[in-house]
DNA sequence: GAAGAAGTGG
DNA sequence: CCACTTCTTC
C-alpha cells in the first residue's frame, strides 16, 4: 500500500497538477494539506472519477486537510475533539483528518506555521503540538494501533534537513522549541521513516516561491511520514518526488511517499 | 498593409496569445486596447524580438493602448491634447494614441464604456467622444489625412450588431445618445470598413465572459476600423478572427483586421 | 512568490 | 467571468 503526503497550497489551483500526479502515480492514499476551501466547494468530482474516495475538512482561505482513498476508508474523523472527546479552540483550524484504510489508521496533519519566533503564532503551534501528543496517545491505544501519520510539519527535524543550517536555529521551522516540541511526539513510538532508507542529507520537500529557492535548491524537509513500530518492518521504501515542484505553478511543496508490503 | 485592432484586456494576462496570434498572422500593424499597465511595465522585448516596434500609453489597472508595428513609426503622440494643443480632463486616462505608419495615419482608440445609462460615466463617454470629434477632425487637416481609426469603440452601431437587439437601446453601448455620438465622429467622413465587405449581422468582436456568451454566440460588434474616403479604395478585405476567443483565459474581445493595398 | 478575500471595473 | 487593486498569510 502506497501512502503520499502533499501540501498542495490549494486544491483548486493546483487541481490539474495532482490530477496529472496521480495518474502517473496511483497510490492508495494522498494525503493533502492546505486545501484552502470548504467542504461544499471542494473539487471532489475530479477525483472520485479517477476512483478516490475523499475525506475532507477545510476552511475558507486558510488551512484545510483532506484524504484521498482508493480503498474504503473507516472511523474518518476531523479535528482532534472527535477522537479526544472534548472542545478546543486548537480545532478551531482545520488542520487534523484520519481513517482506516485497509488496518492501517491514517492521521493527516497540518502543523502551524508559527509564523516567528515569540510570535502568538509560535505559541499556538506549541501547544498544538502538546495536544497532538495527547491525541496520537489516544489513538495507539485503539483497536487500530498502527498509525502512519503525515502532513506538513513546518519542522526540519535536524540539519541535515535544511539547505543551510548555520544560524536557523533562530528560524521558524528550526528554532529548539519547536523541534524539541515534534521530538516529544514522537517519543511514543513514532519512526520517520524517510531516514530509514535515506541518512544523508540535502533531501527537501519544500522550497520557497521567493529568491529562486528552488532553482538553487535552497530547501527544507518539512514534510514527513511517521510510522509505529508495527508498520516499519513493512515499509519497503520512502521517496520524495520533486517532479511536480518543477511544474508551471507548482505548489512550494512536493509529495513524500511511503510503500507498505501487504 | 495590415491594421488590426484588438482589446486583449491586459497585455501582461494575454502575452502568450497575442504572440501565437502575430506568429500566425503577421500584420503589419496591431492597436492594442485594455493593456493594463504602465509604460515601464509594458512586455516591449518579446514583440520587439519578432520585429515590432512599439508605441505604447497606458496606466496602471485600467485603459491603456499601444500601436505595434513592422515599419517605421512618425509623428507619435498620445492623448488628445497633444494634438489639440490644450490640455483635457479626457487625457486622464490613457485611451487615445496615434502615429503615422506607411503614409496613413493610425489612430487607437479605446473609447470609455460608460457604465450604465444616466451615470456618471455614461456622460464622460459623451463628451469624450464630442472631443473625439474635433481630435479627428484636426488630423483630418493636417499633411497626413488618410486616417485609419481603429479601437474598442464600446458601441454597437446598429442592430446587426447584437446577437439580440430587442430591447437593448437601453443598454449601454446600444443606447441612440452614444451610436449618435459615434455617428456624428463618423460624418466626418469615415467608413465602417468591415460593412464594406459584410453587410448581414451575427458577426462579432467581443462577447461577454459571463453565462456562456461565446459558447452561445452571444456577441457584439464593438471593435471597429474605420478609414477615410483616401483609404477606402485601398481596403482589400476587412475580417474578424474569432481563433483567440476559442483559447484558453482568451480576451472577451478578438482581432478585426483590414487589409490594404499598396 | 503565490494564494485567497473583498472590492471595482468591464 | 476575468483582471486589476490592497490585504494577509505562509
Amino acid at each position: 500500500m502506497k501512502i503520499a503526503t502533499w501540501n498542495v497550497n490549494s486544491i483548486r489551483s493546483r487541481q490539474a497538477i495532482v490530477l496529472d500526479w496521480l495518474a502517473a502515480n496511483p497510490v492508495d492514499v494522498l494525503c493533502l494539506q492546505e486545501t484552502k476551501v470548504v467542504d461544499l466547494d471542494f473539487p471532489r468530482e475530479p477525483f472520485e472519477a479517477i476512483g478516490y474516495q475523499l475525506a475532507i475538512s477545510g476552511q475558507k482561505s486558510y488551512n484545510g486537510v483532506a484524504i484521498l482513498s482508493r480503498h474504503p476508508m473507516t472511523e474518518i474523523s476531523a479535528g482532534f475533539g472527535a477522537v479526544l472527546g472534548e472542545e478546543t479552540d486548537l480545532d478551531e483550524q482545520k488542520r487534523v483528518i484520519t481513517a482506516v484504510i485497509g488496518g492501517v489508521r491514517v492521521v493527516n496533519l497540518y502543523v502551524p506555521n508559527g509564523s516567528a519566533i515569540a510570535s502568538e503564532k509560535y505559541d499556538y503551534k506549541l501547544r498544538w503540538f502538546a495536544l497532538l501528543k495527547t491525541y496520537l496517545a489516544q489513538l495507539q491505544g485503539s483497536a487500530v494501533p498502527d498509525l502512519c501519520v503525515c502532513g506538513d510539519f513546518n519542522v526540519a527535524p535536524d540539519d541535515r534537513d535544511i539547505y543551510k543550517p548555520d544560524g536557523k536555529d533562530k528560524h521558524i521551522m528550526a528554532s529548539p522549541p519547536e523541534r524539541e516540541a515534534l521530538a516529544s511526539v514522537l517519543s511514543l513510538g513514532f519512526t520517520d521513516i524517510f531516514r530509514q532508507f535515506t541518512p544523508d542529507g540535502g533531501h527537501y520537500s519544500w522550497w520557497d516561491y521567493r529568491r529562486g529557492g528552488f532553482a538553487n535548491n535552497r530547501g527544507w524537509r518539512i514534510d514527513h511520514i511517521y510510522l509505529t513500530a508495527g508498520l516499519c518492518d513493512r515499509a519497503q521504501a520512502c521517496t520524495i518526488d520533486i517532479e511536480p515542484r518543477r511544474r508551471e505553478k507548482p505548489s512550494d511543496h512536493t509529495p513524500v511517499i511511503v510503500d507498505l508490503r501487504n
